[in-house]
DNA sequence: CGGAATCTTGAGCGGCTTCAAAACCTGTGG
DNA sequence: CCACAGGTTTTGAAGCCGCTCAAGATTCCG
């Protein structure tokens, strides 16, 4: 899809959810969002209550994921600059929030009431608009994965992940791309044991492919993940 | 969720879509939609293709699903009378259908058409509205299914499926509910095996709890199903 | 330094899938 | 009316991918 650049300059975002939206409008209805930092390891939406406010990450990076009955956690997103959530918030009556977010590390977030969204969706119909393309990127991402699940294999589903988490949230580095993540977290957004995981990573390794660190990856040789 | 019901009576239809709009301004919603009847088994959208038309179905039943690389097909969605799909129609530049659509039986639509949708949204915003609604609905949909995968059994899952269509698009009926669905389709729905599929539903239906005939199902005993 | 979180490695197992083959049902056309 | 072809369902047997469990090694941080 299309990459959503990291430009966090004088207030100037740049996020799907702006598209379309001429910078000074932008300046405004940023405006009137209340700007939040959260430290790490935060929660800042919590599943099954009523979506109250939408958010906007600018800084940082989040997982929005769900609680199992097993108490397990199962990572449905992996949220980074420019990405929101709580988008149900725009609706009239809002329905509940369908997982929790918190964060992995520092953020900064832009974050809007329901009054206050629903007024500017009023005025820039270009909001409601973005958020119903937004949501149904979320559900093409949702059905890709879910194929994944029934059509590839536990170490296909892991290299794509990998890919995907690169070009996303990866800090381009001289000698490959640097990816912030555990084994567990990677494992659970590929739907994947954590020890198959621990696995495959260490053959990738072995082989030169990616390195590898306590809550970090990087990838040496992308092309090489690519043979799905 | 709320049961949309299936009243197509005089051109009225209890649809999701409609939420919010007054009988009038639906009568001339409908009144622009070009209605269209299908065959059993015909296809009306095609994965992939850049999103021209949006649908309501009210009546009949179609599958929605997605053609896999080995050549099966995993559905995604069982549409019955009210749901809608393409989506994306609405949109200013329309992404691609996520998935194909065909008929099971007989069938009757509403098309609308890019121009037409557009224009109609632009006069009602609560149909934009609507639109993310639904689609936050499929979402949530989607996450259940695929926390299903990660937690439960196949035949939790095969039992919340029936559940599920069973009042979604089941019949009522004197001994219990008829819903018309092939093995192989309801184990695609459930993310289950063929083989498994029978095997499951033959256990049950020597504990009594359904019947079973080809290409059909009786629900004798729902709460024997519940102990999810 | 100690404790907590993360990662590794091996061994064993198990729920489902896969494969094969046959029985069955249903509509069609001769 | 019967036979046939196509789709659907059943049953058994075999196998495997990835999970589970156990235990230890490693890294990090206060």
């Amino acid at each position: 899809m299309t990459a959503s650049g990291t430009l966090p300059r004088a207030g100037i975002m740049h996020s799907k959810f702006f598209a379309g939206i001429p910078d000074h409008d932008q300046q405004l209805i940023i405006g009137i969002a209340q700007e939040r930092r959260v430290s790490a390891k935060e929660v800042v939406i919590q599943c099954g209550d009523k979506a109250s406010c939408l958010f906007l990450l600018f800084e940082g990076n989040m997982k929005y994921y769900r609680v199992t009955e097993r108490g397990e956690e199962l990572i449905l997103w992996w949220l980074t600059p420019g990405d929101v959530f709580g988008l149900a918030t725009i609706l009239k009556n809002p329905p509940r929030y369908m997982g929790s977010a918190e964060s992995k590390k520092e953020c900064k977030l832009w974050v809007w009431d329901h009054a206050s969204i629903r007024k500017l969706s009023g005025v820039y119909p270009q909001l409601s608009e973005n958020a119903l393309r937004i949501t149904l990127g979320y559900l093409a991402s949702y059905v890709d994965r879910h194929t994944g699940i029934a059509t590839k294999t536990a170490e296909q589903r892991l290299a794509n992940t990998l890919l995907q988490l690169g070009h996303r949230t990866g800090h381009a580095h001289a000698t490959g791309v640097d990816i912030d993540i555990t084994n567990e977290q990677l494992g659970s957004l590929s739907d994947v044991g954590m020890f198959t995981t621990s696995r495959v990573l260490s053959r990738w390794e072995r082989a030169g492919t990616i390195a590898k660190a306590r809550g970090k990856v990087c990838i040496h040789a992308p092309e090489r993940l690519l043979k799905d």
